[in-house]
Parts: structure tokens; sequence; C-alpha cells
DNA sequence: CGGAAGATCCACT
DNA sequence: GTGGATCTTCCGA
């Protein structure tokens, strides 16, 4: 996708990256992944969000930059999330892809999770600790930008959008009154989303 | 299935 | 010192 793509709002590049393809390159294998779930996280006024009031730290200096780029972070002490930056270099805002179906490179991602029997729905990327993993995205994919190897997205397979669901945000109890904002969106019915969900409406 | 707990780092109070 | 944009394992229903 085109730089223009990510210069919007996260809100509208969120669904928008519904049913892409995400292409990581490694020494002698690529691996390609169809992203079927995603959150919008919108800088300062979102208290969810990593750049809530402005906050600008070494750690989420990427989201300070224009839109197209990765933003890596580490949590919970042993796992990474991947966000796609959107907007320009003032907002602070990004979208955390949550989940992906793995198209190619199974076996690898396979083996990248650790994963000894045959990988079930959700195994590889239902998640965005897991995808990471699977894709083997850590701190040093941090501000690439997302246009080339090593990491890209490509057009993929666009999706209607009456086939994007809507909801809540996960893990952000704590958000008080962003809890509600409704800035999930996944492929409705999809298998490989992160958590079966009571999913609101559609757009 | 649903809930609880542990693993374990870094930014911020 | 606390807690998080997570995941896995273990437990009980």
């Amino acid at each position: 996708m085109p730089l223009s793509f990510y210069r919007r709002s996260a809100a509208e590049v969120a669904p928008d990256l519904l049913g892409r393809f995400l292409v990581r390159r490694l020494d002698r294998t690529r691996l390609v992944a169809r992203i079927v779930e995603t959150e919008a996280y919108l800088g300062a006024g979102d208290r969810a969000s990593h750049a809530w009031q402005g906050r600008r730290t070494p750690r989420n200096e990427s989201l300070y930059r224009a839109g197209g780029r990765a933003y890596v972070y580490f949590i919970y002490g042993m796992y990474y999330c991947l966000n796609a930056v959107t907007g320009d270099e003032t907002n602070g805002e990004a979208v955390l892809i949550r989940a992906a179906e793995p198209i190619e490179g199974v076996a690898a991602m396979a083996g990248h999770r650790h994963l000894d029997r045959r990988p079930r729905p959700g195994d590889l990327a239902g998640g965005p600790g897991k995808l990471c993993q699977a894709l083997r995205i850590d701190k040093g994919l941090d501000g690439q930008v997302l246009t080339a190897r090593p990491l890209c997205l490509t057009r993929g397979e666009p999706v209607d959008p009456s086939q994007i669901a809507v909801g809540r945000r996960i893990g952000i109890d704590y958000a008080a009154e962003a809890v509600n904002w409704q800035l999930r969106f996944a492929l409705a019915g999809n298998r490989h989303v992160s958590k079966p969900f009571p999913w609101k409406s559609s757009l």
C-alpha cells in the first residue's frame, strides 16, 4: 500500500486494513498473512493510546512519525505488538494489528510459535502477541517503513464494508470514557480473530 | 467453555 | 513499586 493510504485518521485506516496482506521477508522465507482484526488508537485524546495527552517517550517515538511506519512495542515482559502508524507526525495515531490468517509460510510460522501439532484457526496469529511471534516481528522493526521489505503491506483482498464487524477494544478497561468507543474491527465471523466476541454491528 | 495465575520488562508514579 | 493494547497452562463446571 502507498504511503498515502496511511496518512488518514486511524479510525479510517483500521477497517481499511482488513483483508490486506502482511508480507514478512526473512532470509530464505516469505511469510504472508491476511489481516482479519485491527484496533484504532487515536492519540492524545484517547486514554487507551500510548500517546494519551501527548505522551512522548523513547518507547513510543515511532508514533510521532508520519503515517506508513511500524510502531512495535514490548509488553507484559514477553510479547511484542505491531501497529501501523497513521496520520501525520503530530497526532500519535496508530492501528494495532490484532490478528491475521496465515496464507504462506505456515510451517515456518508454526515453528516460530513452537507449535508441534497442526495449527488450528487462531493458533498462529490469532492475537497481537502471537502474530508478532509467528512473523518474527520485534523491536528491530520499530520505525521501519511498511512499503518495502523486510515488512510490508500489500493490497491483498479488498473487503466489502458489509463484511466488517465493529466492537469495543480489548484489554483497555482502565480507559474510562474510551472503553466503549467502537474502534475494534474484524471480518465478521472469521475464525482467526483473537477472541470470540459479541460484535455489536456492522459498518 | 470460563476464570485465575504466572511469566517477566519497561515506562512512569 | 505498579501495572500493562498478552498468552499459556491449569483448574473447575
